[in-house]
DNA sequence: GGTGCCATGTAACGCGTTACATGATTAT
DNA sequence: ATAATCATGTAACGCGTTACATGGCACC
């Protein structure tokens, strides 16, 4: 759903074509290691959009070199863009992989509790690692944004270790009493009858 | 790639048809709230599962009621479960949706930045009001898995808080020296030549 | 004459979604 | 009777991926 209107955004400051498109994404993320998008994706999004009515094929060049296909937004992709920003987006905190790992390595008895995590924190520390090595590496003058990115990678990774930590300690307590096998339907608020 | 290693793990467990499988996970990951998986895509996942060979149909029962499909995983399935486990998941730090709306609003002019964080922090604020809620309600007696989830949600979206008030400061701070358009290919590791 | 960049796509697949469709048993 | 639950799927689409394919231009 970002991409979507990330080209929207690009478009919205001024037409361009495909392959443009790409290069502006690229640069406004701060370059392909932190998200990269296939020229595939480009090309068939541009198609949807312009289906949906939010972009307009603008012009079609060919000045000597290769086609270029420029489209433009329409006033309809302005409001979506419009639309777009002025809504929070919904985190994904639950559909959390490592938390499903972690308990169906306890209820399906297929591996080790403590190495699932083990091996979660040592891919963690690894990739703080590697990120906090990036920061360093970032120019403060030109690179702001991408720093702040950065940041809050690293935030959220610390967070991850944290967490880590009081999962293993409430595994240590749980020792003796090993699970009371979840009853289905008997959470969250109370059955809607 | 969670949900095929979740019902792989939970075949490991015993074999199942694909309703039960659905209600397993749902118990498992606590609930509809927190991670709705729907029958097609139970059903879908199994059958390229099965292609894969890491699942079986062990057999096709009907005694008397509807017709149940019986799946037992394989021991291919088995080693792809215990690969799963081993490795750590990859977090997803890069493709922040966030990040990439915030930027687009500086660099398009479609958007205040600071209504964007506005709508940001607000939607931020009013998850974790839902969450906590919900973790006053569980019952650690039962619940413990369930607690431990919705506290990494808690610290994760404190972290978003705390990091969107550096972002403002930031902001801020950059009024007058709008932003260098990032120019490409200059970021991370010096051009591999 | 290659290598690399510019520029465009198509095909097929994986994961997840919504919507649609069918039918049998069980409880009220 | 009818509603809920059990049980199974198909079709089509959105987003993202890899792999494949084409062709011009520029530079060494």
């Amino acid at each position: 759903m970002s991409v979507r209107h990330a080209l929207l955004g690009l478009l919205a400051q001024r037409p361009r074509h495909g392959y443009e498109l790409r290069a502006a994404f690229e640069a406004v993320v701060g370059g392909e290691e932190n998200w990269d998008v296939k020229p595939a994706q480009v090309y068939t999004t541009l198609l949807r959009l312009q289906e949906g009515g939010l972009v307009r094929e603008e012009a079609a060049m060919q000045d000597g070199g290769p086609e270029k296909h420029i489209y433009e937004i329409t006033p309809a992709g302005r409001e979506a863009l419009a639309e777009w920003f002025s809504t929070g987006v919904e985190s994904e905190h639950h559909r959390d992989e490592f938390f499903i790992k972690l308990v169906l390595s306890m209820a399906s008895g297929e591996a080790d509790p403590y190495q699932v995590i083990w091996a979660q924190r040592s891919r963690l520390y690894q990739e703080l690692h590697a990120v906090t090595l990036r920061r360093s590496e970032a120019d403060p003058e030109t690179d702001l944004a991408y720093i702040l990115l950065l940041e809050k990678v690293i935030m959220h990774l610390e967070a991850d270790l944290r967490w880590l930590e009081i999962v293993e300690a409430r595994l240590d307590g749980m020792k003796r009493q090993p699970l009371p096998e979840p009853s289905p339907k008997r959470r969250g608020r109370p059955p809607k009858k």
